[in-house]
RNA sequence: GGGCCCGUAGCUUAGCCCGGUUGGAGCGCCCGGCUGAUAACCGGGAGGUCGCCAGUCCAAAUCUGGCCGGGCCCA
């Protein structure tokens, strides 16, 4: 059943209701069922970080996933999507350091690690659900309710398993290394949790003197002093020059030996400008020089060192010509010197411990922080004259990742991953894996791999896998746990206890070796590893064999740019320690989202923006039409928000067109499943099969786009065919077929034509965005439960018809030659051109015009199309004739005037067929006078309202001339036009009839008279009286249609509600309905009084219909079956569960289990707990409403005693009204007359329990100011200016409201009142012109200096930039003040965002709240 | 210093692989039109050193080299 769609896009609602939908019936759960037959595909989310809060790339990140794993499942994959989340490591600690007031690992330990580890797990447990709400809102589709995270047991015993298979094959080393180290966190740190960022350090110039050598020095350069004390040697390269200066300063001389190429930048950084190079020599020569280390007398260490090496320059290859070329080396503190170290056998001397203070073997700087040491140590260098230069420099420097401390290197033991034995293997893995974009694997991933390093696996905290190995404190025997079961026996293990820290650490063994106790070393495990194994710990292997042998490896994985030394790099890693190679076998990677100025979205930056507040709003599916359409994949993404509302644009549209499709195929009742699109394949136009020709070329694009990865392009290719192709055209081209009225086969075939590519459209737009596609799905098909488990559209090669496609582009540029035409001669659309011909089209045009005559018949608003051949002349054209005087005087002589008089005379179209064919004769004064062809020359004239155009079809003509009959059409259609859009205004349903009467000058009336019967079916009027007359209709306007006035008048009949009752009644058609209506029978309820009698008396009834009728109402009068309360699909009678859903549904005679919402009154399925509509929380037991504040309206039938509540809106104030109300009774409008509707047989009486009108006290309003009025209708607003023009001021008054209503509801006579509408009528002003506005509140401020109320600020804004509507505001408060005058402004505020009103109220003197 | 990616209108971008009409769109701006799917849409207008320089070629936004700028990664 095709439903009628909701009035408006509004994607906050609609996403609600959506994801009320499918909670409430576990939609995604039968959705994964359906497709557990299908082929197997492994996918592994990369787990986020467990942070509470998703930022834009992880938004992009999910959408990218949610969208290509929709696609598969809807191609029959079963997929595999366990959500995860990397839940261990530093931020958390850090964080729950932070809560608990907490600054280092002793107060830690302090306090408890148990406890300590507890409060990590609470805490990323709870941000794990705020996150995975937000994945949720975004729409994103995993197995929500079974995530994996990475500090289960489980998860740790299959990292246990995977650094036990390290260990078996001699991977797992301890060893002394130089390392990053954290000193606030007190650990070692991986390459992976180095950031890199701008540090100022100083930069010093240290002169070490040489050993033997008077008054020389090795130059030495340094940016960390604080090392100094640990120096052991100098590094020279080999390959360079060195030379030897001689410094001359304060007239001391001193030898300095540094690198030659550097000499002069050198000196010019210590600002010595007397110097020259002495000797030169080369690096090797340096080799073995002894020098006294600078700080030997504070570091006393440094006097015991024994090794051949210590203090002399040794040699390095690693050594770069960086300024002084001499490089400090200290093997306790950096990775290089540390190698050179242990080359030459040198100890890794580092006297700075785990929380960055020198230790006493430091000497004198023991205690001292490493900062601290710093200016002691330039101090220091400086007193002993060893300070050759100072300067600052700013440079790219390590942090920690997560405190962002610099980092430090420190020797200390750690334990090592061999990589560097895994490396071969790794980089050929990576070739045998499918990369998109190629060169994420092929360049970045590869040199990434090639320049790793072992990886250190340990770390010296507390919320992490602890790392599996005990040791025997005895004998040093180790074992590496990989298996629980291991651990039974230990002591102090039970099973099932946690395998976190601290208790971890209280298990022992029994060395097998020498019988002592073995300790587990505590460590834990660096937490980059814990998700580098997270494709078989989600499968429990090696637990569980079957599901790894069932889905591993994985199929694909998709993650950012930063995964090249994260998750990519750490899941090839361990892959290649526990399989031998790459666990996963293809990966797509994916850009930054930046912010609009291109740099890292952060807060502290001011580029950041919540894509939650984003998707508040312009909805999920528009962030996720953005971010997938924006740009490929791989490319980084500066986000400006600007391009959401862009996304949400081409959504909007096909809404639309589903609105359009559902509009009228559900007043039809058309069942697409009742013909298949062969069946109507004789009654289709060639229009209807080139858009279907349109649709199968895009999905065949679009599959090949999406086997590359290509998102954009499939966004792109939806965008187009629904902008282009659908909305644009096609929508264009059957709006006249879905119009007719009854039964018709090229309405029925438009209508299969127009579902078909909505269906498939729908389909294939709802990975992208799925809310929107489900909205759309459930109105106009809903076979399944959920849209997302249709299968994709399969391929229909039949359609094409690529011929058909280039016909209809040269009939769309023809109808766009034609449109520029009318432009330039400013002839409107409405108005019908008299005739277009193509002259000498080509094959192709010739074809296409044939082809799709009437599509450029009635695109171009033309009543006669002709094809002409080049000869042709086109016959609006005149020929005219131009005689040569000379030519033929040469022959005829004194005759030439009178023959050239002749001649003008002449039809030149003969004359020029004869001279064609030879010559032509005249006859003058009894002669014969031939004339040939050089005699005369033809000329063509084009009159006024002919347009000739060249373009590459053909030369085509447009004939405009205004005939009275094109005069008579032309003003029917403009009067056709202001009758719908009075009918619009009136907020009348589409198939819903009115009274119409036009009153207009006799001439025109009788120019309209043969148009009547088509002006009242175009506009569904019952009755048309187009004369003289005067108008007495509801509703009635004056129009100034080209000059000439027009009063048109339109009663509403309100018949479409009993109509459509009526014609859910069996066999019965709406024209029966409309018999009955016209007998009198305007309710159902009344219908239902109706005897046997009394319905045999209606014409245009048989006896038949009268015994159905009856029959109806006696069966319980239900038209329809009822409805699922799950899912809201139809139910056969007596069901018990729901055939769609599979939910139980209960008896179906009860009531619907609906309560109302207290905040919106809208009906609210059981179970539910957010109201659908308005998205109110409800309570568990509502409350009884409270007593209404606003007057309630109930209406009692006396003749049936039921009580019934039609709720319908005001057409003023838009406030809900029952449908018989006689006034509104928020705005007061007097809507109908007290006698008018009832139901025949039966005494209509009205009852108005109103209770006693609290009218709010409206303050008094001061000159010189500015008001703004909250309130959901304007009727204080209203209020508020007559009191003010009580008051003896003049008013003015500004709606978006017809005035000629306005008036009869307030009053204001004499006001003026200015019409914020497109109509151009005298007292209108478009709504876009503000300058207009502007202008003329400015003139009445000046004049006056009364009373303006501004009515439909909203209707400004949402027509206008905000800020420009903001600015007149401000500037109209400004001359209100300087004139003494008075601005009031109402607003509805849940028409605005908090933003803009915000914005709004900080402009006026005072807000008035008068709402409810 | 090295590697990778990017640079087209005020903004967001297509085109670049595979050189060939006058470099297309959207947003925004100005003017006009259409509208019972329309807070939509259509037409017209203004707005471009295709980052810069050189080379190849009959022809360069497109291919090559260099430079400049931005981003990411590594040293």
């Amino acid at each position: 059943m095709i439903k009628q769609a909701e009035k408006e896009y509004d994607p906050a609602a609609l996403e609600r209701r959506i994801r009320d939908f499918w909670s409430r019936t576990k939609a995604y759960e039968k959705m994964r069922r359906s497709r557990s037959r299908g082929k197997e595909f492994y996918f592994v989310d990369g787990p986020p970080y467990t942070s509470g809060t998703i930022h834009m790339g992880q938004a992009l990140n999910k959408t990218i996933k949610d969208m290509v794993l929709r696609w598969r499942r809807m191609n029959n994959f079963n997929v595999r999507d366990q959500p995860g989340y990397d839940m261990h490591g530093l931020p958390i600690e850090v964080q729950v350091e932070k809560t608990l007031g907490i600054t280092n690992k002793k107060e830690i330990e302090e306090l408890g690690i148990e406890r300590f580890v507890n409060t990590c797990r609470e805490f990323g447990l709870d941000l794990l659900k705020k996150m995975q709400d937000q994945f949720v809102r975004l729409g994103v589709w995993m197995d929500w309710d079974h995530p994996y995270i990475t500090i289960t047991n489980e998860y740790i015993e299959s990292a246990w398993w995977t650094i036990q298979k390290a260990h078996e094959q001699g991977l797992l080393y301890e060893a002394e290394k130089s390392l990053q180290w954290c000193a606030r966190c007190e650990t070692a740190l991986a390459e992976a949790e180095v950031e890199y960022s701008d540090e100022t350090d100083p930069s010093i110039y240290v002169k070490f003197p040489l050993v033997g050598r008077p008054h020389e020095f090795i130059l030495v350069w340094t940016t960390t002093p604080w090392t100094l004390p640990a120096n052991l040697c100098v590094a020279v390269n080999p390959k360079f020059k060195y030379a030897k200066v001689r410094v001359t300063r304060a007239g001391k001389v001193e030898y300095l030996w540094l690198v030659e190429e550097n000499v002069k930048a050198v000196m010019a950084t210590a600002k010595v400008e007397q110097y020259e190079t002495a000797e030169v020599k080369s690096g090797a020569d340096l080799e073995g020089w002894r020098y006294t280390h600078p700080l030997s007398g504070k570091v006393p260490y440094q006097r015991t060192l024994q090794e051949p090496w210590v203090h002399r320059v040794a040699l390095s290859d690693t050594v770069t010509a960086e300024s002084t070329g001499c490089v400090h080396t200290a093997p306790g503190h950096g990775p290089e010197d540390f190698e050179l170290g242990q080359k030459l056998g040198l100890p890794a001397f580092s006297p700075v411990n785990e929380r960055g203070v020198f230790t006493d073997e430091a000497g004198e700087y023991g205690g001292l922080t490493t900062r601290e040491g710093t200016s002691q140590i330039i101090e220091d260098l400086a007193a002993f004259r060893l300070l050759f230069a100072q300067e600052v420099i700013t440079h790219r420097y390590g942090h920690c990742w997560r405190c962002k401390t610099p980092i430090l290197f420190r020797a200390t033991k750690q334990w090592f991953l061999k990589v560097t034995d895994l490396k071969a293997k790794m980089l050929e893995e990576i070739k045998s894996v499918k990369w998109y974009p190629d060169w994420a694997g092929e360049a970045r991933q590869y040199d990434w791999t090639l320049n790793l390093r072992d990886w250190c696996l340990s770390r010296q905290r507390y919320w992490g896998i602890p790392l599996p190995i005990w040791r025997c404190t005895n004998c040093g025997e180790l074992r590496v746990v990989g298996n629980l079961d291991e651990l039974n026996g230990a002591r102090n293990y039970t099973a099932g206890m946690d395998l976190h820290r601290p208790h971890i650490d209280e298990v022992e063994f029994d060395c097998a070796n020498c019988g002592s106790v073995m300790n587990r070393i505590k460590d834990i495990v660096d937490v980059w590893f814990d998700s580098g194994v997270s494709s078989w710990a989600q499968l429990g292997y090696p637990r569980r064999e079957d599901e790894f042998r069932r889905w591993w490896p994985m199929d694909w994985i998709v993650e950012g740019p930063d995964q090249t030394r994260g998750w990519f790099s750490s899941q090839l890693t361990a892959g290649a320690v526990a399989f031998g190679g790459s666990p996963y076998k293809s990966v797509l990677m994916h850009g930054w989202v930046n912010g609009p100025d291109g740099r890292q979205m952060h807060k502290s930056l001011g580029n950041y923006v919540d894509p939650v507040e984003t998707i508040d709003k312009f909805g999920a599916d528009a962030l996720r039409f953005f971010l997938l359409g924006v740009h490929a994949p791989w490319e980084d993404i500066n986000f400006v928000e600007d391009g959401v509302p862009s996304a949400q644009r081409t959504l909007n549209i096909l809404w639309n067109v589903h609105k359009f499709a559902a509009t009228y195929m559900s007043v039809d009742d058309f069942d697409p499943r009742a013909h298949s699109l062969d069946s109507v394949v004789t009654s289709m136009r060639p229009e209807d099969k080139w858009v279907l020709s349109r649709l199968e070329n895009m999905k065949t694009a679009f599959a090949n786009e999406m086997e590359q990865y290509n998102l954009h392009r499939t966004c792109r290719l939806l965008e187009e065919f629904v902008l282009n192709d659908l909305s644009r055209w096609y929508v264009k081209l059957v709006r006249a077929r879905t119009w007719k009225e009854g039964e018709d086969r090229e309405k029925l075939a438009a209508y299969r034509v127009l579902w078909e590519c909505l269906s498939v459209v729908t389909r294939m737009i709802a990975p992208v965005a799925p809310y929107l596609a489900e909205s759309i799905y459930q109105n106009l098909d809903g076979e399944l439960l959920t849209v997302h488990a249709a299968d994709w559209p399969h391929l229909s090669e039949q359609w094409i018809n690529n011929d058909l496609e280039k016909q209809m582009e040269v009939a769309g540029q023809i109808v766009e030659v034609v449109s520029k035409a009318r432009q330039k001669q400013q002839m409107k659309l409405r108005w019908p051109v008299r005739k277009i011909a193509v002259r000498a089209p080509t094959d192709a045009a010739a074809k296409a015009l044939v082809t799709f005559r009437d599509v450029v018949l009635s695109q171009a608003n033309a009543k006669d199309l002709v094809l002409l051949n080049p000869q042709q002349e086109f016959d609006g054209i005149e020929l005219k004739i131009r005689p040569d005087p000379a030519a033929i005087g040469k022959v005829y002589k004194q005759w030439w005037s009178k023959i050239s008089t002749m001649l003008e005379t002449r039809s030149a179209v003969e004359v020029k067929r004869a001279l064609d064919k030879g010559d032509f004769k005249i006859g003058i004064e009894g002669q014969v006078i031939k004339i040939e062809p050089h005699m005369v020359s033809f000329e063509k004239k084009i009159p006024d309202t002919l347009a000739v155009v060249s373009s590459p079809h053909g030369e085509i003509f447009v004939d405009m001339k205004i005939t009275p009959e094109i005069q008579a059409e032309g003003y029917a259609r403009e009067v056709i036009r202001r009758i719908q859009q009075m009918r619009k205004e009136s907020d009348l349903a589409v198939e819903d009839y009115v009274r119409a009467a036009v009153r207009v000058r006799k001439e025109f009336a009788k120019l309209l008279e043969p148009w009547k019967p088509f002006i009242a079916a175009e506009t569904r009027s019952r009755s048309l009286v187009i004369g003289e007359g005067a108008v007495t209709e509801e509703y009635s306007v004056e129009w100034n249609v080209e000059g000439e006035t027009f009063t048109i008048g339109i009663t509403p009949l309100h018949m479409a509600d009993a109509l459509r009752e009526f014609a859910k009644i069996p066999h019965i058609s709406e024209r029966k309905a409309m018999a009955l209506y016209d007998a009198g029978y305007k309710t159902v309820a009344a219908l239902e009084q109706a005897t046997k009698d009394d319905l045999a008396r209606v014409e245009g009834l048989d006896a038949s219909d009268v015994r159905r009728i009856r029959e109806h109402f006696e069966a319980g009068g239900r038209g329809e079956p009822g409805l699922c309360p799950v899912c809201e699909a139809e139910l056969p009678e007596r069901a018990r569960t729901c055939p769609r859903c599979g939910e139980p549904v209960g008896a179906p005679d009860l009531a619907p289990p609906t309560t109302d919402c207290p905040e919106c009154g809208q009906p609210v399925p059981a179970g539910v707990v957010d109201c659908p509509a308005c998205g109110h929380r409800l309570v568990e037991d509502p409350q009884p409403a409270a007593p209404e504040e606003s007057p309630s309206v109930r209406i009692s039938f006396s003749g049936s005693g039921s009580e019934r509540v039609a709720e319908t809106t005001c057409p003023f104030c838009d406030a809900p009204i029952h449908a018989d109300a006689v006034t509104c009774p928020s705005c007061g409008t007097v809507l109908r007359l007290a006698a008018a509707g009832g139901a025949p047989g039966s005494t209509l009486r009205v009852e108005i329990h109103e209770e006693p009108k609290v009218t709010p006290v409206l303050p008094e309003l001061r000159p010189s100011s500015t008001y703004l009025v909250k309130e959901e209708a304007s009727a204080s607003g209203y209020q508020l200016l007559i009191q003010t023009i009580a008051a003896g001021r003049k008013g003015f008054c500004v709606s978006r409201a017809f005035p000629e209503k306005i008036r009869e509801a307030h009053g204001l006579e004499g006001v003026p009142i200015l019409w914020l509408s497109n109509v151009g009528k005298e007292e209108a002003v478009r709504p876009k012109d503000l300058e207009k506005l502007s202008a003329s509140l400015g003139q009445f401020i000046a004049a006056e200096k009364g009373a303006v109320f501004i009515d439909g600020i909203d209707y400004l804004i949402t027509n206008n930039n905000f800020l420009t509507v903001l600015r007149l505001v401000q500037s109209l408060r400004d001359q209100v003040a300087m004139n003494g005058a008075v601005l009031l402004f109402s607003v509805n505020p849940s028409t605005l965002d908090e933003h803009q009103l915000r914005l709004l109220e900080r402009e006026v003197d005072e807000v008035l709240d008068l709402r409810g």
